[in-house]
DNA sequence: AGGTTTAGATACCGTTTGGTATCTTTGTTG
DNA sequence: CAACAAAGATACCAAACGGTATCTAAACCT
């Protein structure tokens, strides 16, 4: 009846926007109404509450990135490209309208405390799941030889996701490149230090 | 009268404590009066509105967080130490009861969206000012021979700076000191790196 | 076509929000 | 000690908050 999965989809997606770019706290439901152009009652028959919606939200937003870094680091097909791959990933989210507001992990991960709790989980588990993403990449390398054997991979997985998500803080807040820019820069010669 | 400037003072130290922990929109008038034990009428007699209170309450943050950065610099001597100094300053953060919730750097900028000039101002120059304290010290190494001459400062600063906020993020997120510990002893290679 | 289901709109609820006007209490000063 | 100024408490306001009960209308099924 008039496609309750295609709005429900269009809630997600808007209200995921929002949640990033204004916070999750400081975006009402009025602010999602606005935005969907559907009313609240609409909105309360898909989700059973505001932190239901914001969990599924991000649920929703996190699946689209990884899926979206997924396939773009799939596509290359060496060691060093794949991270290239990572890298331009990163190095374009600021200009990207679909992840409006900056790092979706970031984001969560400095708003959520200890009350929220079920987000904090994911935001938890975001990471954990891009950790363990990027040490495949480095475990594959060693096995294909394309890699120093004896590296340690949990040290430059942190390496390399810290500094992208401090680059990408810094480029949002001085709403230029340089930043991000600099940071891959730079991992692209920490990747090339342990390569073979 | 009941020592205004005090109160006033404790206004500001607990109210940047919520602030910093829980978001400066998620904070509400009556949390800050809960902490300090203070009535509505009391904290309004001191600032204007919620907006300066925020204002002023990140702006003693900062000067705080610069005045103990820049007495921990001051005191090492050489080019290493100093930036050993920081990087303790951060490594430590985690931990000190002061800056409870994390970079207050990190914090306000990643919750200010554009809505919110003026704190995005007072993030953007505390971004600033940190960059500029780091540059001075590449320089100053370079200028005492201890570092490489033909180095890129303004490359190198950024490196350290996304590093160190990314590496706090990681560390807040997974509640141990693991990531942050990594990006700073990789941080002690970069500088070992340009060091003469 | 008609009845049933259900997506979505409307209207409302109690609570909390930022903010203010006013009153009381405290410290200072002549 | 009395008068005054200022710090803080109390009581209130309109607006916005998350949430719900109810009503309308659109799509499905027989």
């Amino acid at each position: 009846m008039r496609n309750a999965t295609a709005t429900k989809q269009k809630i997600l997606i808007e209200s995921a926007n929002l949640f990033n770019t204004q916070g999750y706290k400081a975006t009402s439901i009025s602010d999602i109404t606005k935005a969907t152009g559907l009313t609240k009652g609409a909105i309360y028959r898909h989700f059973e509450s505001k932190q239901d919606l914001e969990q599924q939200a991000l649920r929703n937003l996190s699946r689209l990135l990884f899926s979206n870094l997924g396939s773009s680091i799939k596509e290359a097909k060496t060691f060093k490209t794949k991270f290239d791959a990572i890298f331009e990933f990163f190095e374009n989210y600021m200009e990207s309208p679909y992840y409006e507001g900056g790092c979706p992990l970031m984001n969560v991960a400095v708003e959520v405390d200890d009350s929220n709790s079920v987000l904090r989980q994911q935001a938890f588990n975001m990471l954990a799941q891009l950790r363990a993403s990027i040490k495949v990449l480095f475990q594959n390398g060693i096995k294909n030889k394309q890699v120093k054997p004896d590296i340690d991979i949990e040290f430059y997985a942190t390496i390399v996701i810290s500094s992208l998500e401090g680059g990408i803080m810094m480029s949002k807040l001085e709403r230029n490149k340089n930043a991000i820019t600099h940071c891959v820069k730079h991992l692209e010669m920490v990747i090339q230090s342990v390569s073979l």
